[in-house]
Parts: structure tokens; sequence; C-alpha cells
DNA sequence: GTGAAAGCGCTAACAC
DNA sequence: GTGTTAGCGCTTTCAC
């Protein structure tokens, strides 16, 4: 391979080739069949460009097409079970249609957010995955508008076709396997709690939403709001939560639905200095999974987010090229119950 | 705004301010002191942009200036708790920089790898770090040929400049705390277990010696090799490699040094069922750091891999312009002895 | 202080 | 079957 420092383009190739800037550029970008051209001139065009160490430059190629070969999501944060779960089932799916997969956190900042957004659009991605995003529908306009193919992941929005967890139902069927476990104890007032999560966070309202209904169906009561912890997405606040609980109580509640496993740490840390017998007649979940929840020393039920079922989905909606409805999928997580 | 179908470009922002291309270019993109615009006119300009909802083409600015506007990392897969980090920690060095930073994962994959690469060079990215490629070396020959900048992670080369957690430090230091912390119980011959790794991956073999060399300091000789169960990563390799131990021995090794949190999923699955006397005497660690591990009912050290630190070393040397050395650079991990 | 014009490397008519 | 040519939207001399 001749090693000019200049890089090696079209031109370049069909010189040493013999042939035409655009006879090299069919052969090397597959339109192969379009032109129909000849064996003997496409094997020199390979050789040729071979020898030149030729690499296309995609940014000439996606500036005369609009388009790059990219596809994008963008996600909260990359350092989160979720959410790089998402990241990798994304990029399957990305290499099934030999597609590049580039992905990109935000940090939950709204201006990064769209920063980021309309950097990504104006490299002509070829399509958007917004997940949990802090105002979807914004970014939503900014690829409508630059009319790139999108969609909202893990947090709905009104503009674009959502793909989401189906949050209620998770947390309802847990909290019910709760509520069925803890027996009839769980049935007196106050003896249900929910740990974690965010008021304004429409992943908490709805899985809050699913354990005040269970509740309700399983006791026939709203349980007590002074059980209702909803203080963040933190292991302290976790930690602080738990300790008012048990010392409200005196004891573990009957039911325990704690809302991610970053809160679960905290609750973790007051729950193992516990004796073996405290968990009796009580019975303990959590939102989101963990491999080491699994086998701790106490039962823990767990919901664990169908990341791969999601994006799936995703790419499913958009192979049907549903581009303009704003429907919302659900799709259910997995129950690990025990 | 005007809702026009074609997006907007400089011409027409040009138009609308009564101004040139060359000058709605300068104002847009900031060339502002260069061209020492009337304030007036770039009035009229940004003016006019945001009439139009201009958005600037990252190609064809690109295409022009042989960048891009975002630079790149690659990682083996995002779905883990020290890669997922490391995208962390890149993102807002380059957020610090005004730069876009995309993470693209490739599965190990040695042709995806390389394709990913170029697929990226060919954007143009303005600088690329290599994360535990299978063959850092190839990457970078890539790189340099294409002449962007680019620096390896984790994972040492040859071809450029490399940044990597001190492993042989961060597995001494641990094994020399289980060493001290079991006593002179642990001197009696096939007392110290190491489980988990790949005999091919190079941070295995630099934790495997140093716990070799710990061993020898400590208690004068080698560890049994029938004690070393480089077995993989995964948690089922951790749990047979666990039992049988525990068969051979008949309890706890003295010393217990773990690869990684996944294999000590597997591990903890048998550790989890043993009596709480069982631990008496021994000492356990594990090379990488979970939350969940610092509060069992058995201790656990950790060595938790600085994440930061290292893409921070490596904005360093880039910043300091090291293009052609070669050199490795060694980031400490934190302990978290118990 | 501002404008005209020549590309960057590629694609896609359209000609032959 | 292959070549010619006109842009894609921007940056950057160079001229005025």
């Amino acid at each position: 391979m001749l090693q000019n420092k200049r890089k090696a383009t079209i031109y370049d190739v069909a010189e040493r080739a013999a042939a035409s800037a655009s006879t090299v550029a069919a052969v090397l970008n597959g339109s192969w069949e379009k032109r129909r051209i000849a064996a003997a001139t496409a094997e020199r065009v390979l050789k040729a460009a071979h020898e030149l160490g030729y690499r296309m430059n995609r940014q000439a190629s996606g500036l005369r097409t609009s388009r790059s070969g990219m596809i994008a999501m963008i996600i909260p944060l990359h350092d989160n079970r979720y959410f790089s779960s998402l990241s990798q089932s994304f990029e399957l799916f990305a290499r099934e249609r030999k597609l590049c997969p580039v992905v990109v956190s935000t940090l939950r900042d709204p201006a990064e957010e769209q920063r980021t957004v309309e950097t990504l659009i104006s490299h002509n991605m070829d399509l958007l995955l917004i997940a949990g995003a802090t105002d979807p529908d914004a970014v939503a306009a900014l690829c409508t508008a630059a009319d790139i193919p999108h969609l909202n992941i893990d947090l709905p929005g009104s503009a674009a076709p959502s793909v989401i967890s189906d949050n209620y139902w998770g947390a309802h069927a847990l909290a019910m396997h709760l509520f069925g476990k803890a027996g009839s104890a769980a049935k007196e007032p106050g003896q249900a709690a929910f740990i974690g999560g965010l008021p304004s966070d429409f992943n908490t309202q709805e899985r809050l939403r699913a354990f005040i209904e269970a509740s309700q169906a399983a006791t026939g009561d709203e349980p007590d709001s002074a059980m209702i912890h909803v203080t963040g997405y933190d292991p302290e606040a976790g930690e602080t939560a738990m300790r008012m609980i048990l010392k409200r109580l005196g004891r573990l509640p009957r039911v325990l639905l704690v809302n991610s496993t970053i809160a679960f740490e905290g609750v973790f840390r007051c729950l193992q200095s516990l004796p073996l017998s405290a968990f009796d007649g009580s019975a303990i979940g959590c939102y989101d999974f963990d491999p080491f929840l699994e086998h701790l020393q106490f039962p823990v039920s767990m919901v664990r987010q169908d990341a791969q079922g999601i994006v799936a989905k995703a790419f499913e909606l958009l192979d049907e090229g549903v581009g303009d409805s704003t429907g919302i999928t659900m799709v259910k997580p997995k129950l690990v119950l025990v």
C-alpha cells in the first residue's frame, strides 16, 4: 500500500485504475448492478483502491446523500445497569442492519440534551432513539424538523411513538406477589412500604400507582402515606427511609417494595444487620434487577426490565415505518419472584 | 420560524440578511473576531438564521475542515460496570471541551472492531479512545494512517500511548492485605486461592502474577496451582471453581481472591449458604467493585478501578500532544479494604 | 468590513 | 459499459 501523506480519493483510484470517478464510486459502494460494470474493470478498481489504501470519506458521501450510515441513541447516563443494557441491545440490532450504533449520554441536562441531539442531527444520523430524555417532545421536535426517524424509549413522549417498560404492570404484579406472600398480617394498616424514586419521574409515578392499587386490591386499603418514601435515586435516601420505617414500626414492614437497585443499596445496609428471624412474615421486592440480590440471606423478588425486548420492539416499529404515529407500546418486564 | 421543507443553508440566511455567505458563515461559527464584522451585520445574520431555523450541516463543514466536532471511544461492551464508567468519564471530559462524545461497543469481535473504527475514522472523529480492543495495534494503525489522535485505554498496545489500570499494583496490595489479615494459618500450603479471569487476558495475567508474588512475599511459597482457577468471566465458572476448592479443602481457603464481580456472583452463591463461623480466619477479596459487596454478612475487600482517573490521564496526555509516544501510563486503582 | 469564488470528496443524472 | 458534469453546504483565501 502506497503511503502518500494525502488520503486517497476516488479520483486517485480512478487514475490508477484508468477508469472514471463514477465508475470507481459505483464499484466501491456496491451500486454494482445499477451500472453494469465489467468484471475486469471492477477488478482493476478494487486492486487500485487496495493499493492506495483507499477509504471512503463518509462526510462527503453523507453531504451528497443526506445520510451517514450511523444511528444514534441518547441515554441519561452510561453508568447504569438498565441504560447500559439498552445500549447493548441497541448495538445488537444496529449490527444486524449493518449500521454503526453510537450512543451518547446527556446526564439529564436539558440543555446538553438539546445540543447533543442537534449535533447528532447535523451529522445526519439515520435514526435517533431517545431514551429517558428530560424533554422527549422537544427532542422529537428537532428530529421531525430535520426529518429524521426517531422513537422514544423508556420514557414516553407525545410527539413520537414510544416504546416503554410496562412499569405499572411490573410493579402491580410484584406488589401482588408480595402481599400474597406476606399473608394476612400485611392487611393491617401501615404494613406496606414503598421506598425510592422521584415524584417527578413518570416511571416512579406508574410504579407507585401500581403499588397503591395493589394494596387496595390485596388489603382493601390504600397504604399509609407515612410508609411511602419517594426520596430519590440514591443509596443514602434509601437508607434513611428504611431507618425511619424500622423506627416507626419497630420491625420490618410486611411488604416492602424498593423502587430501584440504587435505593436498595441503602435499604440493604439496614437490613443486613437484622437477624434472619426479622424477615419472617415479611416480603421484600425490588423494582429492577441485580444478580447479587438473587442470593442474599433473605429473599428479594425483583422486576427485570426487558431492555432487549424494548429495543426489539422499537426497531420493529421503525421497520414498519410508523413515522408519525404517536402511540405508546408497552413491553412487559420479567418477574423474578421468590 | 419559517417552516419551508428544505433545510436552510447559509445562502438562505445570507439572502434574508442581505449579506454574503462568507459573512454569514463567519458570524455563525464564531470566527467573529477574525473578520471584524460590524455588530449590526452580525445582528441581522443572527436574526435571519433564527427566523429560518438554520442549523449548520456539520457534514459539509467537516468535509471542508476534515474535522467533525465529535470524539469517539470504542469499548468491548456497554453492559459492564467498569466500561460503562469509562464511558461516563469520557463524556464528562468531552463536555468540558465542548465536543460530542460518542461511544460504540464492538463485542470483542475483531472484524466488527476494525469496521467500526474505519467507519468512525471516515466520519472524521477528532479523537479515538480505544478501550479494551482485541487488537489495539491494528486499530492504532488505522488511526495513524488517517492521522487521527488516539490512545489505548485499559489494555495497552505498542502502537500508541496507553493508559491502563495498574492491575499488578492493585492485586498485589489486595493480596498482601488478605494474607496479612488471614494470619499465619495462610502460610500453610494450598491455603490461598484465585478464581476467575481468562488466561489470555493481559489484565488477568497481571493480577495473577501479583497474587503469586504476594503469596511468595507473605508465605515464602508460591500458591498451590490447584488453587488457581482462571476459568472465565462468568458466574457459573466462579461457582464451579469455588465448589471444587471447598471440596478439596473441606473449608474456605485462608485467602481467596476473586478476579471480577462477575465471577464473584458465582462464588457468592456458594459462600452464601455457609455459616458465619466458616469465615473466621479467612480473608476474601474481589478485584473490582460492586456496592452490594460492601455490606454482605462477611467482609469482602475490593479493588476499585479508577475509571475517571484513567480517562483524566488520557485527556491530559492528549492535551500535552503526545502524538507518537508509545509509553504505558499506569493509574492506580482504589483499595476498599476491610 | 464584506463579497466572490474555488474547492473538500462524493453521488447521480445524463450523455455517449 | 463508462465518462462528464453539476452540485451537496460549508470554509477560506483573496480581492475590493
